[in-house]
RNA sequence: GCCCAGGUAGCUCAGUUGGUAGAGCAGCGGACUGAAAAUCCGCGUGUCGGUGGUUCGAUUCCGCCCCUGGGCA
């Protein structure tokens, strides 16, 4: 089963009740996390990750599977998520899918183009390259030597004008080659399991937002990030991109009131949220609807 | 009570020598193949405090009133 859905709509209670469910049919039940933050270690609070307590009750993979100062990715997802998915038959597990990163649940159902992994150090460069080099630049780059992925970017869009070229630097192919040398499979075909996208009107989402967080910051959100930011780490690295630790680690530095940091956080957090409503909406179309939380 | 400053978009504010107005943020829409809680693109949503006057025409000028902040009593 897999449930999709924008942050705050009330994915994770509805997992549990069809876990609930499965598990009075005899079967054991899973939950497995399709959210990029919530794979990495330490970041339980602020990235809404099931409670200990619920974690303790039934099986749940793929949380909090990763240290803090590693890179993960969708590929990286996949792997893993194969192994789970292998695994949950083995033990005649019903896995229950949930999260809220919609390119998880895009890769999981269409497969995604074999790309060999970029290595770090070339990535460690290209972020210095990018540090000094201006996006047109950048992206005249790739244009000479991947004109076709460079016609389908924007030079603003740094990000993956970078990552196009990490991959010519790193395979001495472009994007368009891999991509257009087909896919891995997908791990889930349409019908192997029922998908849904809980549909949550905005208003409501925008309440449940505001009111999470500040659960947040009441059950521990600010010893949170405050380890976090005595680990040093890079702040290129995705934890550190987690929303509310930018924040709350701006508030910890005095920068910014506690108030305005949570504000700010709960801005974020419903911009996020848009996004992803943006995605489920355009990109998975065809995924029913079910009414999230009121 | 008197004096001063202000009242323009959801918020903070700019502006119109009289021709019904525009920035940032918020918000809304969109893109998306190994950083995706990332990265990027687009869109102004308005009784210009109220009311009377001057004027072809008032958000702009004038009178009165209301509200907010500061000062003097």
């Amino acid at each position: 089963m897999l449930i999709a859905g924008p942050t705050a709509s009330g994915k994770s209670a509805l997992a549990m009740q069809l876990a609930d469910a499965c598990s009075a049919r005899g079967r054991p039940a899973w939950i497995v996390n399709a959210d990029a933050m919530q794979v990495y270690d330490g970041l339980r609070v602020i990235t809404a990750r099931p409670s200990s307590g619920d974690e303790a009750r039934l099986p749940h993979r793929l949380y909090g599977h990763v240290a803090p100062d590693r890179r993960y990715s969708v590929g990286a997802w996949l792997s893993d998520m194969e192994a789970v998915l292998r695994d949950a038959e083995g033990h005649g597990a019903c896995a229950i899918i949930v999260g809220g990163t919609g390119l998880y649940f895009k890769a999981l159902t269409e497969g995604l183009s074999e790309v060999p992994s970029v290595p770090a150090d070339v990535r460690r460069d290209w972020d210095a390259r990018a540090k000094i080099t201006d996006p047109v630049t950048l992206h005249t780059m790739l244009a000479e030597r991947d004109p076709e992925t460079a016609d389908t970017l924007r030079p603003s869009d740094r990000q993956r004008v970078q990552r196009a070229l990490e991959v010519l630097d790193a395979t001495g192919a472009g994007l368009s080659a891999w991509r257009r040398q087909g896919r891995r499979a997908a791990l889930l075909a349409a019908d192997d399991a029922p998908r849904i996208v809980l549909d949550t009107p905005r208003p409501v989402l925008h309440a449940r937002i505001a009111a999470r967080f500040d659960g947040m910051v009441d059950s521990g959100a600010l010893d949170e990030v405050r380890a976090l930011v005595a680990r040093r780490l890079d702040p290129a690295l995705p934890v550190m991109k987690a929303i509310g630790v930018r924040e709350i680690a701006a508030y910890l530095d005095g920068e910014m009131s506690l108030e305005s940091a949570i504000e700010r956080a709960k801005t974020e957090t419903r911009r996020y949220a848009k996004r992803q409503s943006t995605w489920l909406r355009t990109q998975m179309p065809d995924w029913p609807r079910v009414a999230g939380a009121a």
